[in-house]
DNA sequence: CGGCCCTTTGATTTGAGTCAATCGTGGTGG
DNA sequence: CCACCACGATTGACTCAAATCAAAGGGCCG
C-alpha cells in the first residue's frame, strides 16, 4: 500500500507534466512506438500521443490483473515486467517477461476477453496506457500497423512455446545456464544492467523465472560456482566463464 | 514413403476436379474460412478461392516441417494436426494441436520466420494451402482481416500459455483428465468423433499430446479404470463417469 | 543487540521416466 | 486353418531429478 501511494505520487508528477513529457520527440524516442507504430500517419501519430498515459510503477507492483477486464494496452518504456498465472494461492507460474518496446495486454485487448494473466513489475518501470477502443480503432483503419501487431505477437507466441518447450524438456542446470546468458548477452537486462556482467535479483524472482524453487536454484547456482563458472557473493552472481555457460545452455 | 505415394495420390484426384472443388459454395461453406475470412470483400473472395490449394493428407504424414521456410498458411477444412517440436533424434516436444477452422504455419509466415514446428496430421485430414505472399497481400489490404487474425493468434497464444501452465503446474492424473474431458466434450474431437464418449488413440500419440510417456499414461488410465471412471478395452477407451473425470480436471 | 528476512544446506519424499519382461492381438505365410 | 511373428499395451522394478520439509547461517535495519 506504501508502495501505490508512490506510485500514485510519481504518477501525479509525471500527469503533471504530460503534455511535455508526450511530446513528438519524446514519443519517438520512446523505445515503445520504435518498431510497431513506425507505419503510423501523422494524424494517427498525433492521436497515440494524446492517448498514451504514462505512469511510473515500483518494483514490484502489479500493472493489471488476471481476471479484470482489458481496458488498455501498455506499452513498456523502461524497467522489465513479467507475466504469471496464480494459481492456488501463492503459487504461480511465470508465462513471459517483458522488456522495454513490449507491448504488454495486446492479446486480452485484440481479443476482447479479460487479462488472462497478471503483470508485475521486476524492477522501477515507466510504462505507457494506450485505451484498448482507441488502440483498436488505430488498428482498424491501418493495415500495416495491424500487421506490426501480428507480427510482434506471432514472436511473442514462438517465446512461449520455446518456455513450454524448455521446462518440459530441460533440465533445471540448464535452464538456468540458459537464463544467465540471456541476462548476460542482455537480450533481455531486467535487473542491473551492468557492464561487468553482474547481476543482481532476487533468488524467489529468479527461481520463478526460470521454473524452479528457490532451494533448487540455490543448489544449481553453487555448482556453477564450485565449477568456476560463477562467483557468489550473496545476492550478487558475477559471471567468470560465459563460454561455459554458453555451452551448457547448449 | 508408401503413405507418400498414397498422398501424392490422392492430391492428384483433388488437383483433378480443382476447378470444382474451390467453388464459392464450397468455400463459404468451409469450416476454413467460416470466421477469419468473413470479413472479405467480393473482389477479395475471388482471389482466394483461386489462390486455396486442397490436398489430402493421409494420418501420420507431414504438413510442414520445422525449420523449412514458410510458404504457406494452411487452413484444415476436416481432419486434426499436431504440432511439435523435434529435439534430439526422436525426442518431440508437443506444442499445440489444431482443428477444422484453424490457421496453421500463420505466426511463422506473418513473421517471415522458418517455420519453427512441424505439422503433422493426427488422423486423415483435407488441409488447403494459402500461398505466404498472396495471404498477406490480403492481410495487408484488409484491416479487418487482419484485426481477426491477430484475435485469432491471440487466443491461440493463450492456448499454448495454458499448456506451458498445465505441464509445470499439473500432475499427469489432472492433465490426462483434462485431455479426456476436452475429448469427450469435443471441444477437439480428434479423434472417432462417437456420440458414445469412446475414444480411439495410440497410446504413444495420446501420451504425447498429454505430454508424459506411454507407460506413465498406460498407468493413470488404468487407474482411473480401477475407481471406475473409465472402461478400457485394449485401445479403446469409453468413458464412464464423466463428472469424475471433470472433477478430476478441476 | 536482537529480530527478521533471505539464503544456504541437509534430509527426505515423490512423481514420473527408464529399462526390461510379458502378454494379447492381429496379420502373415506355410 | 494354424503356428508364428511383430507390434503395441501392460506391468514390474528401479532410478533419478527436483520438490518439500526442516534447520541453520548471515547480513541488515531499527
Amino acid at each position: 500500500m506504501q508502495e501505490a501511494s508512490r506510485v500514485h505520487a510519481r504518477s501525479q508528477i509525471v500527469c503533471r507534466s504530460k503534455k511535455s513529457m508526450i511530446t513528438s520527440a519524446d514519443c519517438r524516442s520512446c523505445a515503445c512506438g520504435v518498431e510497431v507504430f513506425r507505419c503510423l500517419l501523422a494524424s494517427q501519430w498525433t492521436r497515440l500521443r494524446a492517448m498514451a498515459l504514462p505512469h511510473v510503477y515500483d518494483a514490484g507492483a502489479v500493472v493489471f490483473h488476471e481476471g479484470t477486464p482489458a481496458l488498455a494496452v501498455y506499452c513498456i518504456r523502461s524497467g522489465s515486467l513479467r507475466l504469471f498465472r496464480r494459481m492456488n494461492l501463492g503459487d504461480e507460474v511465470v508465462v513471459g517477461m517483458r522488456e522495454p518496446g513490449d507491448l504488454v495486454g495486446l492479446r486480452a485487448v485484440v481479443s476482447r476477453l479479460p487479462y488472462w494473466s497478471t503483470a508485475m513489475t521486476i524492477e522501477r518501470a515507466t510504462v505507457c496506457a494506450i485505451p484498448a477502443e482507441r488502440f483498436l480503432e488505430l488498428a482498424g483503419e491501418n493495415a500495416s500497423l495491424a500487421l506490426l501487431l501480428l507480427k510482434r505477437m506471432a514472436l511473442e507466441s514462438r517465446l512461449v512455446e520455446d518456455q513450454l518447450v524448455g521446462r518440459n524438456h530441460h533440465r533445471v542446470g540448464k535452464r538456468t545456464a540458459r537464463f544467465l546468458v540471456q541476462l548476460a548477452q542482455g537480450h533481455a537486462r531486467f535487473v542491473s544492467p551492468r557492464p561487468g556482467r553482474e547481476i543482481t535479483m532476487n533468488r524467489e524472482e529468479m527461481a520463478r523465472l526460470i521454473g524452479t524453487t528457490p532451494e533448487t536454484l540455490s543448489r544449481t547456482l553453487h555448482g556453477f560456482g564450485e565449477r568456476g563458472i560463477l562467483d557468489l557473493d550473496r545476492k550478487l552472481i558475477r559471471i567468470r566463464d560465459l563460454d561455459a555457460l554458453v555451452r551448457l545452455a547448449d
